[in-house]
DNA sequence: GTCTATACGGCGATAGAC
DNA sequence: GTCTATCGCCGTATAGAC
C-alpha cells in the first residue's frame, strides 16, 4: 500500500497535494492547482489517484503507515525491556509522542505538512472512517497499555485521556508560529523542549484524568 | 456588532451557515446549501452578509463574543473573591472551561455546532487573524493569571501550557461519538463528569509543564 | 432596504481521442 | 499513458422588481 518506489510522477504529485491539503483544507485545494505545482496534467492526477477523496487519503496514508510502524517498533521495545511488569506511564507516552518529533524534524517539510494534514481530518467528521483505519490499531494498544499503567482507573476515563493526550500532541505540532517561542527555547533546530513540556503535560493529565473516576 | 435583535430572515441564515460549516466545513459547505436550509435565495444571503467568508466571521462572532463575555464575568469575579491574593490555579481553569459546558448543555445544537467551527478555525491557517480578533483578549488575560499562580515557571512555558488546555477542551467538545461514553458516565444529559476529566486533565498539566523549565 | 433572476468563470469528474 | 472536451455545481457580481 506504501510503496516506496514509485514513479517520480506518482512522488512530485503526492508531495504537491500534501503541501496544497496542507495549506488550504481538502476542499480548499483544488486539483488544478495540484497538478500545476507537480507540473503535470490535471487528467494525470486523475489517471494516478482517481477522484480527490483518494488522492487525499493516499496523501495521508504514506506517512501514517510509516509512523504507525515507527510507534509499534518503539511500544514493542518498551514491553520486552519492561517484562515481566508493564511500561511505566511516562515510557507509553513516550513511545506515542517521541516518533513524531524524530520524524519531524530531519528533512523537509513533508512531515509539518503531514500533522497539518491530520489536524484537519481529526477536526471534520467527514474522515471518521480515515482516520479509524490508520490509527485505530496502535490507538487500541496504547489504551490497553495505559489501562495496565492505571489499573484503578475507569476503562472509558483511560480512553478519554488517550484521546487527550493526541489531542494535545496534534494541535501543538500542526500549529505554525504560536509555538515558535517555545520550540526554539533552548537548542535552535531541535523541538526537545516543546516535547519534554507535551510529554510532562500528557502524564500529568493523564495520571489525574484517571484519578477523578475512584468515587 | 452581535445584535440580539436582529431580522428572522438574518437569524435563520445564520442559524443554517452555522449548522452547514460545522458539518463541512468552511470550503465543503456551498452557500447555495445554506441558502436552501435557511429558507431564501441565494443572492439574499449575499446581500445580507456579503462574501462566504464574511458570513463565515458572523456566525463564529455571533457566540464567540458571547462566550468571551461569560469567560471574563467569571475572572472578575475570581480575581475580586482572591483579594488581596490571586486565584488559584484550579479556579483559573474553571473559570475558562466550564463557561462553554454551561452554554453546551441548555438550547439545541447552536453551542455545539459552535466549538465544532473553532476546532476547524484553529486546525487551518486561513483563520489565524479570525480567532485572534476574537480570543486574544481572554487569552491574554488568561496567561497573567496562570503566570500568577505559576511564579516560578518560564513565561513562554506558561503560554505553552495555555495552548495545550485549549487544544484539551476544543478537540473534546468538538468530538461526536468518541466521547460520549464518557459524557453520559454519571448523569444522563450532564456533561459533568467529562468537564471534571478535563479540568483535572489540564491542571495537573499545566502544573507539570510549567515546572519542567525549572533547570 | 429586501429580495429575485440571471450570468460568468473556476471547480471535480468523466468519456474518449491520440 | 497522456491530453482535450464537456457537464453540472460552485462563489461571485449585477440589474432590477417590490
Amino acid at each position: 500500500m506504501a510503496r516506496s518506489t514509485q514513479s517520480p510522477t506518482k512522488t512530485a504529485i503526492l508531495d504537491a497535494a500534501e503541501a496544497r491539503f496542507a495549506h488550504m483544507g481538502f476542499h480548499g485545494a483544488s486539483m488544478r492547482s495540484i497538478a500545476k505545482e507537480a507540473g503535470v496534467e490535471l487528467a494525470l492526477v486523475q489517471y494516478h489517484f482517481g477522484k480527490k477523496a483518494d488522492l487525499f487519503e493516499h496523501t495521508i496514508a504514506r506517512r501514517a503507515i510509516l509512523l504507525a510502524e515507527k510507534r509499534s517498533g518503539r511500544l514493542d521495545v518498551a514491553e520486552r525491556d519492561a517484562v515481566p511488569g508493564n511500561p511505566s506511564l511516562e515510557t507509553i507516552v513516550a513511545c506515542f509522542i517521541e516518533p513524531v518529533f524524530e520524524l519531524r524534524q530531519h528533512g523537509t517539510d513533508g512531515w509539518r505538512n503531514y500533522v497539518k494534514l491530520i489536524a484537519q481530518v481529526t477536526a471534520l467528521e467527514e474522515w471518521k472512517d480515515l482516520t479509524s483505519r490508520y490509527f485505530d490499531p496502535v490507538a487500541h494498544r496504547m489504551v490497553l497499555l495505559l489501562h495496565r499503567a492505571q489499573p484503578e482507573a475507569n476503562s472509558s476515563d483511560v480512553y478519554f485521556a488517550y484521546q487527550l493526550m493526541v489531542s494535545t500532541m496534534i494541535t501543538t505540532l500542526s500549529d505554525s508560529g504560536r509555538f515558535e517561542s517555545v520550540m526554539k527555547k533552548r537548542k535552535p533546530g531541535k523541538d526537545t523542549h516543546a516535547r519534554d513540556l507535551i510529554i510532562a503535560f500528557c502524564v500529568a493529565g493523564i495520571r489525574a484524568a484517571c484519578s477523578t473516576g475512584k468515587t
